[in-house]
RNA sequence: GCGAGAUUAACUCAGCUGGUAGAGUGCUUCCUUGACGUGGAAGAAGUCAGGGGUUCAAGUCCCUUAUCUCGCACCA
């Protein structure tokens, strides 16, 4: 048959015409079909804050090989897409991007103005992540697209946040919470990331009245001192028993404040005095309700200090703090200045120094929701893979806080709350109430806030099907099988994802976590814009192709763990691609026009044949045991072997004589046997590199519809083979040890010699009989010799031995003696070597008492194998010192 | 402080339920054989971080030490 592949792979040459083929014919689709079980996958959904990077492309990557795997296992699959409008990160990026083309802020736009040019971003950078995630071959239900802020979810995120607030799960309160005077809005506790810095203790006296004595207390932000509304000591430090209850000012501010006893105070930290103030630190805040002390907020939402901060008003927190220390000091206050190391938190957005500060804000209660998501991972309802990460989960909830969910943002859910302007009352609901509740004023005004942008992705799971409609779509494919995310957002999403569906659906959001690593840059480091170290998908697709960039996501790394990535592996994978491409070209070259029935040839498969089919049985039980075991890496590197080792080196090679034969129906099944195994080499390799399997698949004649579609190729017991797999072995054991003695003894490959044979058994003879041709084609042999009698052989001969036979090559003037001797003897060395180490195993008593059956076995047919070997060498060194 | 991970060939990493160490890249030598030089053949190269222990048997299980990452919690 005529090939009309061209001799280079070039995936660019197809990879988007095989997307849309896949897309014209619907195979992406995912319906509610009762006759199949369902399997279900929901995408996280990038953000729209800009393109996708090369995580996303590890993210997807893995789910697109679950999804398409099994789809082929004739599951009905769903792979849920959509996007998300990360709220905090993506007004972040509009806000720059408007100030930055027409010099404008948010309040010159107002919150109607700046919404239109979010939705703007937003159709944008939506339109680029989908043709992204095309380019990579992700096989999304299209059809089914959603975004966090379209009008079904938005509906569910008030539908949630109604219902919880009914249950008293949502509650409005003054707390403190993280401030980001950056982007001025509050923060959850997840969003703040903490850094060791180095920094400064300062120790102040603070003046006790009516006394001579002063309090030393210790401080890290001298500034909030301004908001000190009481000095606390632990009640059993004699040091200070005797000022409880006693009053302290607070320098600078002559402030009078108690002095109270708290055990939470540690006497062996800092001085053992603590300056409280309850508005800025959120310990603080707890003693402070201890003790019912006021709270003294001093800073604005940019973090300057406020009127109530008296003359330092209008300074930011850093001038301030240095403005204090230096009157401190010059006022004679300051006792010393330690260095010190402490931890800071950052906006996990823009790292900026978080702020504590208490705040009206709305909570979710945590606690009651936290418990059954705890009981779903401890009862296996939900795993993790790896389970490690199971521990990290249950440790974050069973510590969990109150989750505040306001942002002081425009981008995002607009909080479902209403409130009086004339009697102030509060009214939660879906529509804007015509009138107050309790005094029927029409003067309603809404929560200016939306909610935390976790707060939408926590439903994702289900509200991407229809909830709270009670749709087909939702009692069919909830719960998930699978979420595929990295490590970093467990805390975000996945507990919230947990807690959500346990509350709204009273079940599991999925039953499997495929948690992977971070893809670092070549030396390690995280990829960040900051560094420029990033690597852009696209431009990898377009010098390498997409199934090059996911075959080198998904090999050789395992579940949990970073990825470095190399272009050199990128290169390794698009050389395997060609490899494979290569190889089709060359079956296509050899196959007929139609198609050869098993039942025509099988009784002229040979043992290559024979073991190849085997062969593949085997892998394709590894490769699929593999992937129910989420160890893709390791499945891919099975295919890869397979396809590499066995089917290439080995097999093409072995088919060559009978191809160019006069035998038709040796012929023939050849071809049947190379067409079958490709076939299903596809099969096994189209999950991982969707392109060039379909590509190569639909440029076959013989082969019927699609890969993507085609079936898993299962593993049948009854087509093991290991009597050819044990013949071929021999005869490959034989072959490669030729070639190792001709490179040895520098032998050109276009010096043919004849093979002498001397059989220890007529099974080893029958096989190496049988594989006559192979020495001939892949053992630079011209003839094979059988002989009995050792005197036959020339002693021009070099020689080596498999299990069964001994081989020589006659050489005549090529051979070198003191070479072929010092070769013989290293193989002495390695054959006592291996009989000392069998010998030692099997002298030893436990081994034989203890150890299985057919483990010891095997050892003791092992050592009459190599004894055999040995002597066989002994004697030709013998004869060659003669 | 608590927890997790890593430590295997020059480099980057696999190695699942314990049974004679693997891959890719790089390196050395050879090969224009009618699929592929993005290729083929052969080869060198590892006290599996150190130390204990369990076991007939440990890279693999347990303990411990060291180094490096990363979470979480932090005491002002």
């Amino acid at each position: 048959m005529n090939t009309n592949l061209p001799k280079n792979y070039d995936p660019n040459e197809f990879e988007s015409r095989i997307y849309n083929h896949w897309m014209e014919k619907d195979y992406f689709k995912a319906e509610v079909n009762p006759d199949k079980t369902p399997y279900s996958i929901v995408l996280p959904p990038p953000n729209i804050t800009g393109q996708l990077h090369i995580g996303h492309a590890l993210d997807h990557t893995l789910q697109d090989i679950l999804i398409r795997w099994k789809r082929m296992q004739g599951f009905e699959t769903l792979w849920q897409p959509g996007t998300d409008h990360a709220s905090i990160a993506t007004e972040v990026k509009v806000v720059e991007k408007v100030r930055e083309e027409e010099g404008l802020s948010k309040l010159d736009l107002g919150r109607e103005g700046f919404l239109e040019k979010a939705w703007q971003w937003r159709d944008e950078y939506g339109r680029k992540i989908v043709e992204q995630m095309k380019k990579l071959g992700n096989s999304c239900d299209w059809d089914r697209e959603r975004f966090t802020m379209d009008e079904g979810l938005s509906e569910a995120v008030t539908e949630v946040f109604i219902n919880l607030y009914e249950k008293g799960l949502i509650y409005r309160g003054n707390r403190i919470i993280n401030w980001c005077p950056d982007c001025k809005t509050s923060l959850s506790d997840a969003e703040v990331e903490h850094e060791e810095k180095g920094g400064h203790f300062w120790h102040v006296n603070y003046p006790v009245v009516d006394s001579d004595e002063t309090i030393e207390i210790a401080t890290t932000r001298p500034e909030t001192m301004l908001g000190d509304t009481a000095v606390a000591v632990n009640p059993n430090d004699e040091r200070y028993n005797h000022l409880i209850g006693k009053k302290a000012i607070v320098p600078l501010i002559n402030r009078e404040i108690p002095i109270i006893a708290d055990d939470y105070v540690d006497p062996e930290f800092g001085t053992g005095a603590l300056k409280i103030t309850p508005a800025h630190d959120p310990n603080d805040f707890e003693i402070g309700l201890r003790h019912s002390l006021p709270q003294i907020v001093v800073m604005n939402d940019d973090a300057t200090i406020n009127k109530n901060g008296g003359k330092f008003e209008g300074l930011n927190r850093y001038e301030a703090r240095k403005q204090i220390v230096n009157e401190l000091k010059e006022a004679g206050y300051l006792a010393k200045i330690k260095e010190h190391q402490h931890n800071v938190g950052q906006c996990y957005r823009c790292d900026t120094v978080v702020e504590p500060l208490t705040s009206d804000q709305w909570f979710v209660n945590m606690e009651p929701l936290a418990k059954p998501a705890i009981e779903a991972v401890k009862n296996e309802k939900i795993k993790f893979v790896p389970e490690r990460f199971s521990k990290i989960y249950l440790h974050w909830l069973e510590n969990i806080r109150d989750w505040c969910i306001s942002r002081q943002l425009w981008w995002g859910h607009r909080i479902p709350a209403y409130y009086c302007q004339d009697c102030q009352a509060l009214m939660v609901s879906k529509e804007k109430p015509h009138a107050c509740d309790k005094c029927g004023s029409d003067k309603l005004k809404q929560d200016e806030d939306v909610l935390d942008t976790w707060f939408s992705s926590a439903l994702w799971p289900f509200s991407t099907l229809g909830w709270p409609e009670k749709t087909k779509d939702l009692a069919y494919f909830y719960p998930t099988d699978v979420l595929v995310t990295g490590y970093d957002i467990i805390f975000f999403w996945v507990v919230r994802m947990a807690f959500s569906g346990l509350e709204f659906m009273d079940e599991v959001p999925f039953k499997h976590v495929f948690i992977h690593g971070l893809v670092r840059d070549s030396d390690g480091r995280k990829m960040s814009k900051s560094l420029g170290n990033g690597v852009d998908p696209l431009e990898v697709i377009e010098k390498y192709g997409a199934d090059a960039l996911r075959f080198t996501l998904v090999t050789g790394n395992s579940p949990g763990n970073d990825i470095r990535f190399h272009m050199e592996k990128l290169e390794a994978s698009r050389n395997f691609a060609n490899k494979l491409w290569n190889a089709t070209r060359f079956v296509l070259m050899n196959l007929d026009e139609e198609k050869i029935a098993y039942e025509d040839i099988k009784d002229d498969l040979n043992t290559a044949d024979q073991w190849i089919l085997s062969r593949l049985n085997t892998v394709a039980k590894e490769v699929t045991d593999n992937m129910d075991k989420f160890e893709l890496g390791l499945a891919a590197q099975k295919v890869y072997d397979f396809i590499w080792s066995e089917y290439c080196d080995w097999y093409i090679e072995l088919t060559k004589s009978r191809l160019w034969g006069e035998n038709v129906k040796e012929k023939q099944a050849a071809q049947y046997t190379l067409s079958y195994v490709l076939n299903n080499i596809l099969k096994l390799l189209h999950p991982f590199m969707p392109f060039i399997t379909e590509e190569i698949w639909q440029n076959i004649p013989v082969f019927e519809g699609s890969a993507i579609v085609a079936q898993w190729p299962v593993y049948k017991e009854n087509q093991v083979n290991k009597e050819a797999e044990e013949k071929m072995e021999l005869i490959m054991e034989a072959i490669k040890n030729l070639r190792n003695v001709r490179a040895e003894m520098n032998v050109a490959p276009s010096k043919k010699a004849k093979l002498i044979v001397l059989p220890g058994n007529d099974q080893a003879k029958a096989t190496i009989l049988e594989g006559k041709k192979y020495f001939v084609a892949l053992g630079s042999v011209t003839e094979i010799e059988f002989t009995t009698d050792k005197e036959q052989i020339p002693a021009d001969a070099v020689s080596t031995v498999i299990n069964g036979a001994e081989l020589f090559l006659p050489l005549d003037e090529l051979i070198d003696f003191e070479k072929e001797i010092q070769r013989l003897e290293k193989e002495q060395a390695k054959l006592e070597g291996e009989i000392k180490r069998v010998v030692g195993k099997l002298s030893n008593q436990g081994f034989l008492a203890k150890a299985p059956e057919h483990l010891v076995q095997v050892e003791k047919e092992k050592q009459v194998k190599y004894q055999q070997m040995l002597d066989v060498v002994l004697e030709r060194l013998q004869a060659l010192k003669k």
